[in-house]
DNA sequence: ACCTCGCGCAACCCCAGGGTTGCATATCCG
DNA sequence: CGGATATGCAACCCTGGGGTTGCGCGAGGT
């Protein structure tokens, strides 16, 4: 469980920075992007930008694809299967062991 | 929009640690513990584990209960929510988007 | 050929925050 | 009371990483 624990851990780490969060919703909603073209709607560089977009690629988020001299990144949300797998089992577990106390102090009365 | 916006901040920023996973998982499968007796299973100082469970009461995602001399650190996960509330968001509008590319593609065939 | 535009690279600045040590304080128990 | 144990607080170190500027280079258009 290594290998997920690191995708999770990639995950977690990319989607830590607002920034970051907000280049995917712009990504959702908008197919793809350049760098250059994300930028001029937010309050940071280009270079920003692309730092952004590289981790968030390295994270298995985001894909680029090179066209001519521009690189058009597009969306890959299924890494955020892992993260979210990892939230409802953290859920899970806890719901569990209130229905646990539950059925106990039920079964007590 | 703008406090839930902020909630989901705090929590991605909660999670991108790993530790302070480690003990949301710790705590999801223990009920509640303290800080002390969360430490000695873990590779860091007790001052360590402290800092991260308050950084994590103040994203909401864990309660501390004092009894006594001790303090009990409870898990509260309902601001969990929000974050996934995020995700899924993202994930639909990429899926929705993909639908509409389909249905285009197929209808001009 | 020339000019323009979009990228990539590298050096640099700066500070948040994860981690530590040291000590003070408060509670429990014999 | 007095020792032991659990917290709390504060100063401090140091790396990571978000952000910037400056420049070189290749691709396109005219």
């Amino acid at each position: 469980m290594a290998a997920r624990d690191d995708r999770v851990d990639a995950v977690f780490q990319a989607l830590s920075d607002p920034t970051r969060r907000a280049l995917l919703d712009r990504l959702a909603a908008q197919r793809a992007a350049t760098a250059t073209e994300l930028a001029e709607t937010m309050p940071v560089t280009r270079q920003a930008v692309v730092k952004h977009l590289q981790s968030l690629s390295r994270a298995g988020l985001v894909a680029p694809t090179r066209q001519g001299r521009e690189v058009h990144y597009a969306l890959t949300p299924k890494p955020l299967g892992d993260a979210l797998g990892w939230m409802m089992a953290v859920g899970a577990e806890w719901d569990e062991r209130l229905d646990r106390l539950r059925r106990r102090f039920d079964s007590r009365k």
